[in-house]
DNA sequence: TCGATTTTGTGAACGCCTTCACCAACTCGT
DNA sequence: ACGAGTTGGTGAAGGCGTTCACAAAATCGA
C-alpha cells in the first residue's frame, strides 16, 4: 500500500477556509462579553488595552483578532463599542438566538437548563429531554422535560441544530448518536467521554474534572507547602 | 519612556521550566480516563492507536506525549494500562486527593457539590461556602453550607490550595481575591468574568454559554438549512 | 499649523504544537 | 531461526498562534 496524501480533517472545525482563526474565534465571546459591560458601563469607544484589560488577552493579541474582522477601528481613538459589538455578533452568528435541546436533565442538566444566561449570549434551551420515564413532565425552568424518544419530532419541527448532552458517560455516545441521526451538527458534552461522532458534526468537550486535575499538576509543581511532606519525593 | 525587555509572564501556566508541554498537560486527564476504562474492561496493555480512539488524540499525539513522560511501553506490543496509569498520576499529582473549597452553592454550585466524579479524579470538594446567610447550614451532597466569613480559616485549616468559583459574575473577583488572600493558589472558575490574580496562581475559565457560542459560530458557517433564509444575507 | 501623544494595523520573528516518516524493537507463526 | 506483522520512539518539517516593533493615522493643545 503507498501512502497518499490524506486530507487533514483534524478537530472538526477548520480554519482554513476562508473563516476566521479558530483561536481568534475562541476569544470573539470574550470580547462581546467585555464589550456588552462596557457599554453598561456609558463608554462609547475602547481601546485595545481596555479589552485586553477585561479579557486577559494580551492588548496586541486583541488587536490581530480585530483586524481579522475587518474590523477598523480608529487610531488615536480606539474601537467603537456598539460597532464593534455589532460586527462581532454577526461574525459569531449572534443575530439570532441559535435553538438548543438539552440531553439529561439530572444534577447538572437542571442546572443548566434553569441558567438565564444562555439568552443574552446567542443560543435559547428550546427542549430539555430525559430518557428517565419518571422525569417526564417535570418542570425545569420554564420548560416541560420531555421523553428522548420524542427526540427526533423536536429537533425537526423547533429548528434545534446544537444539543447540550448532560448524562452520564456511559449513555453519551448512544445520544450523540440520535441527535446526530435527528439533524444536529453541534455537541457540546458535558459528559466525560470522547465522542465518535461523524465529518462535518463539531463538538466540544467541557470536563470539570479534567480542570481540576490540570490544576492539580502545576499545584503540584508549585511544591505547594501543605502538601510539601507528601509530595516531595 | 524607552522600551525594555519585559518579561513575558502570560497565562499563569509556564512550560518551559522543566515541566511536560501544557498541551500534553491538558491531556494526560484524558489518558488517565480511558486507561482506567480500558483497565475495568480488562486489558493489561494498549497500543498508542487505542488511547488515540478513545481519546479522540492522534496517535502520534498520543506517543509523543507519553513520551515526554520518559515513559517507555514496549514496541510492538504497547502501553502496560497499569504501569503508565501511575505514571501518569504521578505527573499528574493524583497520588492523592487534592483539598478544593466551592465557592458559591447556587444551581450549579450544587450540582458540582453533590457530584461523584471528582473523587476519582484526584479531587475532594472539602468545603462549600457562600454569601447568603440563609443557606448556611443546609445541606449539599454530604457538605453543609459554611458562611463565606469563614473562608480563611477553612482554607487554612483543611489544607486547601485549589478553588472552585461558582458565584454569579459580579461577586467574582471579590471572590477570587479573598481566595488569593487565604492562600489559595489555583482558581477553576465558573463566572463569566476574566479574573485578575497575582503571579503564581493559575486560573481556568469554564464558560460554558461561550462554548455555544464557539458551535454557533461553525453552525452559521455550514449555512445551516434551518436559517438559510435568515443567515444566507 | 505643528508637535506631542495616543492608538491602531501589520509584517516579521519567534515559539509551541502537531504531523510526518521512518527506524528500532518486540511478538508470533512456521 | 527467520520473516512477516506490530507498535513505540523520535528527528525533521510544517503550521498555527502569539508577540514584537514600528509606521500610519487620528486627536488635542497652543
Ligand atoms: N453534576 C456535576 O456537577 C458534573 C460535573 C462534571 C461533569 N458532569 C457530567 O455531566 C453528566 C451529567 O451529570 P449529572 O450530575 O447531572 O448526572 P445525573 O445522574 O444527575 O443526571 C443524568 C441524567 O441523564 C438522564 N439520562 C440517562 N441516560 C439517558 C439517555 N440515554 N437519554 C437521556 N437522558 C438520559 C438520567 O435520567 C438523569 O436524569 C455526567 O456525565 C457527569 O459525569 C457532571
Ligand atoms: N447555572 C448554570 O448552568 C451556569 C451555566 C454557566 C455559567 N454559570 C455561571 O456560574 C455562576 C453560578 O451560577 P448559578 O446558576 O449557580 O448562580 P446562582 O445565582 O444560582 O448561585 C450563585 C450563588 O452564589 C452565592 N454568592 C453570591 N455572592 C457570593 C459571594 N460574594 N460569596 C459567596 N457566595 C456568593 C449566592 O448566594 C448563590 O447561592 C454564575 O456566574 C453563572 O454565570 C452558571
Amino acid at each position: 500500500m503507498t501512502i497518499l496524501p490524506r486530507r487533514s480533517r483534524l478537530t472538526g472545525a477548520s480554519s482554513s477556509d476562508r473563516g476566521l482563526p479558530n483561536a481568534t474565534v475562541a476569544r470573539l465571546p470574550l470580547y462581546l462579553r467585555a464589550l456588552t459591560q462596557l457599554r453598561s458601563q456609558g463608554s462609547q469607544t475602547c481601546s485595545s488595552d481596555q479589552l485586553a484589560e477585561s479579557t486577559g488577552v494580551s492588548s496586541a493579541n486583541v488587536r490581530k483578532d480585530l483586524s481579522h474582522l475587518g474590523s477598523h477601528g480608529t487610531r488615536g481613538v480606539g474601537y467603537d463599542v456598539d460597532h464593534l459589538r455589532a460586527e462581532i455578533a454577526q461574525a459569531i452568528g449572534q443575530t439570532q438566538d441559535w435553538n438548543v435541546v438539552l440531553v439529561g436533565a439530572g444534577n447538572l442538566g437542571t442546572a443548566l437548563a434553569a441558567y438565564p444566561g444562555f439568552t443574552s449570549r446567542g443560543s435559547r434551551i428550546v427542549a430539555v429531554v430525559d430518557a428517565d420515564p419518571a422525569r417526564v413532565g417535570e418542570q425545569v425552568g420554564d420548560l416541560a422535560i420531555e421523553s428522548i424518544d420524542h427526540l427526533e419530532t423536536i429537533i425537526t419541527e423547533r429548528a434545534v441544530s446544537i444539543a447540550i448532552v448532560a448524562t452520564p458517560g456511559q449513555a453519551a455516545q448512544t445520544v450523540a448518536d440520535q441527535l446526530v441521526g435527528a439533524g444536529v451538527t453541534s455537541i457540546l458534552n458535558l459528559a466525560p467521554v470522547a465522542l465518535r461522532v461523524p465529518e462535518g458534526v463539531d463538538v466540544r468537550q467541557v470536563d470539570v474534572a479534567a480542570e481540576l486535575q490540570i490544576l492539580a499538576y502545576h499545584e503540584q509543581r508549585k511544591g505547594h507547602p501543605r502538601e510539601e511532606a507528601e509530595v516531595s519525593r
